[in-house]
DNA sequence: ATTATCTATAGATCTATAGATAATGC
DNA sequence: ATTATCTATAGATCTATAGATAATGC
């Protein structure tokens, strides 16, 4: 029964990609250990040689997901190198992605579920946020003082929010609606002028309530 | 034991009031029938009379927590006249509101979990979500074709993203980055010229990657 | 007579552990 | 001798149902 070394250390990748998809799929709490086991061949009981808990798996699955997530945008910018961004859009807002919870954005399937992890799962996304953060910000190539481009994390959240809202609704005309609008939004975003960072809001248009 | 059938419609909205915030703390799968109905002041043996199951529930706990929103979007904007949007941008991209996930937005609360609900809790957050849309709309105050604004659409994308983000690093610091960025961003779409919606991406820089 | 709630329980599933097994690694 | 995996199981929890109870509603 026991596999050697090299094995070993083989099925306990296929563990976490397995388990970086599974999640992504049914939530963190939606699918059970046997299950995540069994799909990669294996049995329950080899489960805990491997990893310290269900909580470790989660964490390390993300940091997976989040690594190959970072990978999908960057092969995206990288074989379009007339408009990278343009790419990066094209792809992650797409009705394919949409559709694709199990391969898709992990930030997107488990952001709302990462919030009640602990410290670990919440340690692997930040890492892959900023991976993320690091890269629009290349893609957008613009400095400002701060560690990360301002643009890239209005950005970020706006492609993040678009995607998540297009799958919690059943309208799919609606869904679209949400990729079309983000794509339009973070393309304007791009372009246009520094964003201004007032200290006080700008006085807005006054208007009467429903 | 029995109650009268008015206590009884009152321990059912208790049951669902109390289900909307929980959910949103542990959710759909996070926390069963015997904690939810017990935090009502019931018993779990209780649930079946009032629920088909906890999948309705779940339905009808989301069209609570939405509609709470809502009406919460709407306190803020008519209690700021001079900039209604201001005040939402001021509490909904807050650090509290970042810190408060069980009385906090149920679509960042619960987005990711909605996606692999079924049609009856997505048909709950649709609706809650087109509400969202409409106020934010009537907010800016622009109408183009659609029946949802297109700058609407994508603010809400941003600030939805924006507080998922912010909530599922540990680095507080970076938490803030996102509400502050989304904050600047949405006050510039709001303030900008419409959108541009192209057919064919703009050009774009041409960018070398890392 | 009806019924909202209670106690109790069925049957499934969950995380985690224990001990057996058989192949590796020394 | 060590150990990766297996089978088996403990103990808790999950959703859902069944039958008892006691108060409502007619």
């Amino acid at each position: 029964m026991r596999v050697s070394r090299v094995r070993a250390a083989e099925n306990r990748q296929t563990v976490i990609d397995v388990a970086s998809r599974l999640f992504r799929e049914h939530g963190f709490d939606g699918i059970g250990l046997k299950d995540l086991m069994e799909s990669a061949g294996l049995t329950q009981g080899a489960f805990y040689k491997q990893f310290a808990s269900k909580q470790d798996l989660a964490a390390q699955a993300s940091g997976r997901a989040l690594e190959t997530a970072s990978r999908r945008w960057l092969a995206a910018a990288a074989a379009n190198p007339e408009d990278p961004l343009g790419a990066v859009i094209a792809f992650y807002l797409s009705p394919e992605h949409c559709g694709e919870k199990m391969n898709g954005c992990p930030i997107v399937a488990l952001g709302s579920d990462a919030a009640r992890q602990g410290r670990d799962v919440k340690a692997s996304f930040e890492a892959g946020i900023k991976s993320h953060l690091e890269l629009l910000g290349d893609l957008i190539g613009e400095a400002d003082g701060e560690k990360f481009n301002d643009k890239a994390v209005a950005i970020l959240s706006t492609m993040v929010g678009a995607l998540i809202l297009s799958r919690a609704v059943n309208d799919n005309q609606l869904s679209k609606r949400f990729l079309q609008a983000a794509a339009n939004s973070v393309r304007t975003m791009s372009a246009g002028a520094p964003m201004a960072t007032p200290k006080h809001n700008p006085a807005q248009r006054k208007k009467r309530l429903s």
